[in-house]
DNA sequence: GTCTATAATTGGATAGAC
DNA sequence: GTCTATCCAATTATAGAC
């Protein structure tokens, strides 16, 4: 029982530190030996919990894909009007850029440029996670022209795509020049157009 | 001249080979044994013309930007109407993910995620490049509006970033998911909502 | 300008004591 | 579960012959 309680915070605070480092560097500039820094063990006990590099990666997008999805439904249920459930979203995006050294984008948006060096199953969850994404905003942009909130010709689906290529790439240029108010600038300016 | 010839063309062979693999795998993924393998020359030569890794990447995004900046430059300078001067700058874009495997995006979308790998130099010049882009993109929007073709409430800057984010962050995610018709369908999307 | 050879370091991973 | 010790491969980089 101790054992277990030591070890589940242990592996949560690998996964704490692999997350932030891939987050900050991308994953593969992220190191075991970054992380037996940042938790304060040795790089062998890190094997003991994840045995291969591969198996810690998969483990911390899979939680943040569940976190980040899971997020968007509770978001996309609730009763905002459509446009509110856009923004609280891409607050989401605001709030990781915002956090400490602003210098943290969406795990995804760094592991899409790094899907090559990714394994299989790795792969499959980045494309699920775009997949996922797209589906779920796509039924919100629906609903908003429906209420007559949106006004745009075409196909939701590609309104939904849109938005969620505007954000990832935001994020990973807003870290690099202006910030989160500069991300802010650009969803608002996106929810503009769409509204109009 | 023998020399400098034979040095000219391996020189620019070593710069090809490692633009194409930061395009497909990033900086951190790419070494000087991949582009002795895709060259056909040894390691110790590539030093004698790029001395460390991060000259040869600095060399590499330099040529790039100059190549995409002054092809907006081209495309923005003609007689084109706006939507037709973005629609072409956007199929710079979809060029570059439609090559060979399909599997290549824009250095600098790929560099946006490894930028706390990258020294000094490529740093400011990843951050210029974004910059610069986003005000030649600012000129045509604002051009757009002026002509009545384009209508849209809000600072033409906020919307030439959120394009900019839009086409980077949408090269990475068509490349995983959809190829380059996703891409297409995405910037056809973002162009239909400025000119309704 | 290119080669062989090699240095120096780091990275992921395993074995086995505690 | 964590540690020490170690292995092996890969990587950046240099020295010096041709």
């Amino acid at each position: 029982m101790t054992n277990t309680a030591t070890s589940k915070d242990t592996k949560t605070a690998i996964m704490d530190a692999a997350q932030e480092l891939i987050q900050r560097r991308g994953a593969n500039a992220m190191s075991y030996q970054d992380i037996s820094d940042a938790v304060g063990i040795r790089k062998a006990s890190i094997h003991h919990h994840f045995p291969a590099k591969n198996d810690l990666i998969q483990a911390v997008i899979e939680r943040y894909a569940d976190y980040v999805l899971g997020s968007m439904d509770e978001i996309f249920a609730s009763t905002l009007d459509p446009a509110a459930k856009l923004r609280k979203y891409a607050a989401l995006f605001e709030a990781t850029l915002s956090q400490g050294r602003r210098d943290k984008a969406c795990p995804f948006a760094i592991l899409g440029g790094e899907l090559s060096s990714l394994d299989a199953p790795s792969t499959v969850r980045v494309r699920r996670f775009y997949r996922d994404s797209e589906e779920r905003l796509a039924r919100v942009v629906e609903e908003g022209r429906a209420e007559g909130q949106f006004h745009f010709k075409g196909d939701p689906k590609h309104v939904a795509a849109m938005l969620f290529a505007l954000l990832e790439g935001a994020i990973l240029i807003a870290r690099a020049e202006g910030g989160p108010k500069r991300l802010h600038a650009m969803v608002r300016q996106a929810l503009q157009l769409l509204q109009e």
